[in-house]
RNA sequence: GCGGUUAUAGCUCAGGUGGUUAGAGCAUCAGCUUGUGGCGCUGAGGGUCGCCGGUUCGAGUCCGGUUAAUCGCCCCA
């Protein structure tokens, strides 16, 4: 016989856990709602030509791909068949691809709705996303993201709302976090101390690891990939980090740019310095929101500010580890990969996911509770009883009771352990007496009290 | 793609240095209780010890391989 089994990375959701992802999902909701947002939700199944080349190298390699249908391999590649070569092979036999995230997507539906949508656009979506990774603690193969966007504006105040969105959301949660925050014009300020594009997009990986590995450990990386006049860049950073508050920081930033010969990036510094000096001074409480010099993040197509949650709260067990519930930034090429330019972005996600394990290690999500429920369980005697008490039900559901019909006839114990294990507060017990005197016996099963009522008319 | 750990009943797990018929708790079913639940007691069913091979008189136990899960690395929510 074939056991049965889960692919890696993949989980179930009985009743019990659905009750708790749900109580995320409805504060979610009602947070977007109440901003304006609009829902949206796409197909799981994506052409691979819309979801490729947005996520960087790795990001491709990440992707689930889908085998054509039918007699497939008549199309394939014979050279690469031939080979074995996979990687090669895989364009000619796979065009569909599982989404990646929510954004890219969101991107391919704007572009194509664009004569239906008034901009700004803004929609929220949740829904979930599949990575090909090796699943580990807090990461998994299919794992829901939560997406706030707007679409087709590119003032701060967006920034601003997203950030306070954070807020709301997790203050609702309960859960203390610190949003961290950074722009890409600020990292672009040392691509020239990189020497090269590439060499610069590998100290942003090193340096996105800062936290994880430490300033040593950011070092000696550096030094390890060859990174060596970029470690100077690193000492500034850290310098930056160092310091006690946003306005020092930022100020450090600016007089870093007051030395900066090269003129495309002396004005990108400022620029991003000047968006996060702004979105800090709209956000109205922004104790929770530091600026981290080190934050990088990995999907390429951002652009501008980029920012990231991480959870800040002492109910949460100090060995509990867990990367980031959230992350998001400002893109303003997306839309123009599919042809539709100068349309900016900015959109912030939230890790369905990870936010429960959290939440669930925080002991914050509600308890599936002990208490009785309101609904009563008719019970029926025997097959005879049966159409009396089905009638009795929809009766009484009429009446506006929460009621339900045990699907059979065993006995009555047993019927009534099937009410305890799913805690209903009542039940009815129908029996022969019962239908000739047109009665029926509730019971309190909290009390254990019962009384005979007539059947209603 | 690379390392570590684990794999025994439906679930969670015991099973020193190899030795009769592989155990426990929970869950399931039946009975104590003919139309009354939670608690209790009694009993029953349920196993190719992941899979393949090796060492041995003898392997759940030791060795090799393999598969899967899981925790790390890379990267990311």
């Amino acid at each position: 016989m074939e056991k049965p089994g889960l692919p890696s990375g993949t989980r179930d959701f009985g009743p019990e856990t659905m009750i708790q992802r749900k109580y995320i999902l409805s504060i979610m909701q009602q947070v977007f709602e109440s901003h304006g947002f609009g829902a949206l939700e796409t197909p799981a199944l994506e052409n691979l030509k819309t979801l490729q080349g947005k996520y960087g190298e790795e990001g491709d390699q990440l992707l689930f791909k889908v085998l054509n249908s039918g007699d497939f391999l008549s199309k394939a590649d014979n050279q690469w068949l031939a080979e074995k070569n996979s990687k090669a092979l895989a364009p000619s036999i796979s065009d569909r691809g599982l989404r990646y995230d929510l954004t890219v997507p969101m991107a391919r539906f704007v572009v194509m709705n664009r004569d239906k949508i008034s901009f700004p656009f803004k929609r929220y979506q949740m829904q979930p996303v599949w990575r090909a990774d090796r699943p580990q603690k807090g990461r998994y193969r299919e794992f829901w993201q939560c997406d706030i966007d707007v679409v087709g504006a590119n003032s701060i105040v967006s920034e601003a709302e997203l950030i306070e969105m954070y807020q709301e959301v997790f203050a609702q949660l309960k859960l203390g976090v610190v949003i961290r925050i950074n722009h890409r014009g600020i990292l672009d300020a040392f691509v020239p101390m990189a020497g090269s594009l590439e060499a610069w997009q590998q100290f942003m990986i090193v340096i996105d690891k800062a936290d994880k590995i430490g300033s040593d450990g950011v070092v000696k990386e550096l030094n390890e990939r060859g990174l060596c006049n970029t470690v100077a860049a690193w000492e500034f950073l850290e310098k930056t980090q160092e310091l006690p508050t946003n306005e020092d920081k930022l100020a450090a930033l600016r007089s870093f740019a007051d030395g900066l010969n090269n003129q495309e990036f002396k004005e990108r510094l400022v620029r991003g310095v000047f968006d996060i000096s702004k979105i800090l001074t709209l956000v109205e409480s922004n104790q929770n929101v530091h600026l981290d010099v080190s934050l990088a993040r990995g999907l390429s197509y951002y652009t501008g500010t980029v920012m990231e949650v991480v959870v800040d709260d002492g109910k949460v067990p100090a060995d509990f580890k867990i990367g980031s519930i959230g992350g998001g930034g400002r893109y303003d090429n997306l839309t123009g990969m599919f042809g539709l330019k100068d349309v900016s972005g900015v959109g912030v996600s939230f890790g369905l996911d990870r936010i429960y394990d959290v939440l669930q290690a925080a002991a914050l999500l509600p308890s599936a509770g002990t208490e009785k429920h309101e609904s009563c369980l008719v019970c029926a005697m025997d097959e005879a009883c049966l159409d009396y008490a089905y009638d009795l039900c929809n009766r009484l559901r009429k009446q506006g009771e929460k009621i339900e019909l045990y699907p059979g006839t065993p006995k009555l114990k047993k019927q009534l352990e099937y009410a305890n294990q799913r805690n209903f507060g009542s039940a009815i017990i129908i029996g022969d007496s019962e239908m000739e005197q047109k009665t029926y016996v509730m019971k309190n099963l909290v009390t254990g009290a019962q009384e005979t009522r007539k059947f209603p008319q």
